[in-house]
RNA sequence: GCCCUGGUGGUGGAACUGGUAGACACGCAGGACUUAAAAUCCUGUGGGCCGCAACGCCCGUGCGGGUUCGAUUCCCGCCUGGGGCACCA
């Protein structure tokens, strides 16, 4: 009986289907595991074998855990909400609705292809009003709470109120606007739109005017992480800043405990940097200087105190709004050309460019500690937005700083003696100071403190922690995405009641942009009509909560009950790609954060374990045609002639050389296609590049099941190499996994003699066979060493194959290890073997140590650390027996010779080291 | 520029806490079976030296140092691939 997979392969997926195999209850008394990957955008390109390498190791990880005895949650669904739909609709007048569910189809026929055990009762589709009902509701949540920075955690917006009319903001400092101050007189003396308006200063989810990424080709906002370089991700057209009315999420509120939630997850280190590098975190403080003849003063923030000293200039961001009361007549004209000419510049010139530009204000400040004039300069490369928008320059000590005084010939003052060369700023934090009065030669790092201090006495600064992280863009110019439950009156916005949800996205004629950088939304004349908010939300608003509702996917009273986020809670182990380190993982944390912070869910960290797998490149093959002609030279013959190098498919390439047949039939182009052949073979050349279909090294893992079955496939993709590591896509291999595959089939049927396995009672070296591969198998499993665990079962079959085992007592075990990795193999021989029900339902085995234990080793000995022979010797051997041993040897006598014996090591059960 | 990662045969990779480097595969070479092919099986396969062969010896984990009885693994300096951040004061 051969290894018929493709109609093994159906059947049992049938059976799953028909068994519910899959299915999850949230009532059991086992112990929970929630296994998840990053649900897919649906696509119109469909997968190709990069695609499922995480989706395979997260099936193969739950289905280990359901045999050990875990409930296991594993679910799938589709992150459906999204430009790419949009631009498809407004390119050919389809609805997105239409298409996405066109491209879900397909998504599923393909991922059913490959075996995977997920619940699809709990299916869950972003742009469904059924899930969208629920984001809504969260940013309700959202909106009508604040964060309370003396408890650090968020709390209902109605009790900030009721502080507000017992004490004022005294004790509530505003984050959207922190000098506002008042009283309950006050607060109670204002209108009802006064009112409104500091709330929303308040508010975790607000509206507000801001300066945003443009982006006029798309006609919407974009997020600063889906800018690059000054360009839009998607696309790559320009995008510069524009003052709009958005909405937010007070995110910056989180940073500490984004920060610091890190430690309690399993995130990769490099994970943790990029996240912690985003919410840029820096300890300084923050200084008062006096501005000259003014009665006002520069609130700098910096984080190098103990260089005052050095202070040579201040550096103000263009719109700083004390430019205009302290710039004197004679420099008014210069500073508005200059502030001009800033804002005639785009983002991605100045990024481009990063030219030094600058303009001096005409206005001094005084060092409070020298009372020495410095004066105030205008440039655009200190930002508005970060610290207080203004600088004290220290070019002794700041690259930037420096540059800037070179090309204004701004006279340096250096504090740090020989640390500074005069060529180049010195940044070091370990240098004695000097010119710096009270702190001369104090080492930097140790002055920090004492600057802190004193200006603290003279009420002129304090410590100050600044994040680099901005507040996120929660709006787009958008159709395709959640409505903001939203009505607009005398301008205030007035959230819908839970009553009023879903908010039903409605139909529309055109998807173009609406008048004034509105969504198309605003073309609606009802919607209009009745003051609905005209933005939608983000890709992101959907996808940072999904995770919850997996857990609780039909309820139509709560976006997920207290009790099924109690009993499933964190994400045990979570698998995607890299690319979501500050979008997605950092705003799925903060929902998680704040539905903690008020009650809806029990913990506060969404994933207690992050697994990224890397990316599978494509690797491209080349043909090269002589310019102007129809002849294509392999690669190996190219001379002088002028050749065009063109991307060929991969798939009619084997290894290297081109089928020629076929590469003729490929375009109507190549039909006459001539060939220069090396040894009658077209060689082509290669290239590992991003896997995409206009380079045309895409494989499609459809046709690879097909070709060699789903199980095969998926073994191969995980014997590729370590899930986390890139790696370029190469089909050779997949030929040793299928012939492994099949040897282990001859275990039970032979081809010509049909069923071979045997009732008998297994020997002691078969059953250590079995009980080394339980250990490795498991231990490695649960590394998600899915590689080497694949090699281990190679190893063990082929173990008892020269053993010849064919015990049914054996073999069973093996299945029942191989089940998550081949499921429909082992699913078919447990059944040919007898067994009444699923395998998946099995019994993970038991490993056995006293089936492993070994009386003797076989003992590298090594002289001065180079083996010179390997000794069987007892394990429960003495050192001096052991000793005794070795030195009676032939081949160690023959190296130690008479010389003495220095030393002797000897590590039990490893080797032995003699030192002469 | 800063930060994080990786660099091991012809190829993908293994070696988990410092303890026989190259497991397991691919590829290649030779052989068996077959009319032939596919499938399957067997043998060899890091480089070099000496040899009829067995055996044996030397070198070898990006490069140069160091610690150690012993280093792919730890430390210092450099080269290099990949990723992230980038006027953040």
């Amino acid at each position: 009986m051969e290894y018929q997979f493709s109609s093994i392969e159906k059947k049992w997926q049938d059976q799953w289907k028909e068994k519910k195999a899959y299915q999850v209850s949230n009532d059991s008394s086992k112990p929970k595991c929630y296994v998840l990957d990053m649900f897919p955008y649906p696509s119109g390109a469909g997968l190709h074998v990069g695609h499922p390498l995480g989706y395979i190791a997260s099936d193969i990880y739950s289905r280990y855990k359901r045999l050990k005895g875990f409930n296991v949650l594993h679910p799938m669904g589709y992150d459906a909400f999204g430009l790419p739909a949009e631009q498809y609709a407004i390119e050919h007048g389809v609805h997105p609705l239409k298409s996405t569910h066109g491209n879900i189809d397909n998504f599923r026929k393909q991922l059913d292809n490959i075996g995977f055990s997920y619940d699809w009762d709990r299916e869950v589709r972003t742009c469904d009003a059924t899930y969208y009902k629920w984001t809504q509701w969260i940013f309700l949540q959202l909106f009508n709470s604040y964060y309370d920075r003396g408890a650090k955690q968020a709390k209902p917006i109605t009790e900030l109120i009721a502080v507000f009319e017992k004490e004022g903001n005294a004790n509530q400092v505003c984050p959207g606007d922190p000098k506002m101050q008042f009283d309950t007189a006050t607060w109670k003396g204002f209108t009802q739109k006064e009112q409104q308006s500091i709330l929303m200063h308040y508010r975790l989810a607000f509206c507000g005017y801001g300066e945003v990424n443009w982006c006029e080709a798309l006609g919407t906002v974009l997020a600063n992480d889906e800018v690059i370089n000054g360009l839009s991700e998607r696309g790559g057209h320009p995008v510069e800043k524009k003052k709009l009315r958005q909405w937010y999420l007070r995110i910056t509120e989180y940073a500490d405990r984004l920060l610091s939630g890190l430690d309690t997850i399993q995130f990769s280190e490099a994970m943790k940097e990029m996240q912690s590098n985003w919410i840029g975190k820096s300890y300084g403080a923050e200084i008062d200087f006096a501005v000259n003849g003014h009665d006002a003063s520069l609130r700098v923030y910096t984080t190098r105190p103990d260089t005052v000293f050095g202070v040579d200039f201040m550096v103000v961001a263009p719109e700083h709004a004390l430019i205009e009361s302290i710039t004197p007549d004679t420099h008014k004209a210069e500073v508005e050309a200059y502030i001009a000419y800033v804002k005639s510049r785009s983002e991605r010139e100045r990024i481009a460019e990063k030219k030094i530009t600058g303009c001096f204000t005409g206005a001094y400040v005084v060092n409070p500690f020298n009372q020495k004039l410095i004066p105030i300069w205008i440039s655009e490369y200190v930002l508005a937005g970060y610290g207080t928008g203004a600088i004290m320059a220290v070019p002794c000590g700041d690259d930037r700083d420096f540059k800037f005084a070179q090309h204004f010939n701004i006279p340096i003052t250096n504090i740090i003696g020989d640390a500074f060369d005069g060529k180049e700023a010195n940044p070091t934090k370990e240098a004695k100071l000097t010119n710096s009065e009270f702190l001369n030669g104090i080492i930097q790092k140790d002055a920090i403190a004492i600057v802190n201090e004193k200006l603290a006495e003279m009420g002129i600064g304090q410590r100050k922690v600044n994040y680099r992280m901005r507040d996120a863009a929660f709006s787009r110019q958008r159709y395709w995405g959640e409505p903001f439950p939203i009505k607009w009156m005398d301008g205030v916005a007035n959230p819908l009641s839970e009553n009023e949800l879903p908010l039903l996205l409605p139909d529309v004629d055109n998807y173009g942009p609406g008048p004034e950088g509105e969504g198309p939304l605003a073309n609606i004349a009802s919607w209009k009509a009745e003051n609905y908010e005209t933005n939608t939300m983000p890709g992101y608003a959907g996808s940072s909560w999904y995770f919850l509702r997996y857990m609780d996917p039909n309820n139509e009273s709560e976006f997920c009950s207290r009790k099924a986020s109690d009993y499933w809670g964190q994400v045990d182990l979570y698998i995607g790609g890299t690319e979501h380190a500050v979008g997605h993982l950092l705003y799925s944390r903060m929902w998680t954060k704040a539905l903690y912070d008020l009650g809806h869910i029990g913990f506060d960290e969404p994933f207690k374990k992050l697994l990224n797998q890397g990316m599978i490149q494509g690797s491209s093959r080349f043909v090269f045609r002589k310019r102007g002609t129809n002849t294509f030279v392999s690669a190996g013959l190219i001379g002088a002639d002028e050749v065009d190098q063109l991307h060929v498919d991969v798939n009619m390439v084997d290894g290297f050389e081109l089928d020629t047949e076929a590469f003729k039939k490929w375009k109507p182009d190549y039909a006459n296609a001539t060939f220069i052949l090396e040894d009658g073979k077209y060689i082509c050349s290669a290239e590992v590049e991003k896997m995409s279909k206009s380079k045309f090294n895409t494989v499609n893992p459809d046709d690879l099941v097909q070709k060699y079955g789903a199980d095969t496939f998926r073994m191969y993709e995980m014997f590729l190499g370590p899930v986390e590591q890139s790696k370029p896509w190469d089909t050779k291999g997949i030929e040793g996994v299928h012939r492994f595959i099949k040897k282990f089939w001859r275990l039970f049927f032979d081809e010509m003699k049909g069923k071979v396995w045997v009732d008998e009672m297994p020997t002691a070296e078969e059953l250590k066979i079995l009980h080394k591969t339980i250990k490795k198998i498991e231990e490695d499993t649960e590394r998600y060493s899915f590689n080497t665990a694949i090699s281990t079962f190679m190893i063990c079959i082929n173990e008892l194959y020269d053993a010849g085992c064919h015990k049914k007592a054996i073999l069973e075990q093996v299945l029942i290890l191989i089940t998550p990795y081949a499921p429909h193999f082992a699913e078919e021989l447990w059944s040919a073997l007898g067994n009444q029900g699923l395998i998946v339902d099995a019994n993970y085995p038991i490993f056995n140590a006293q089936y492993v234990l070994e009386t003797a080793k076989e003992y590298p000995v090594s002289i001065n650390g180079k083996v010179r022979a390997n000794i069987s010797i007892s394990l429960d051997a003495t050192e001096d027996q052991v000793r005794e041993i070795v030195l009676a040897n032939e081949a160690i006598q023959k190296w130690v010779e008479d010389k003495p014996v220095k030393k002797l090591i000897f590590v039990k059960g490893r080797m032995i080291n003699i030192v002469i």
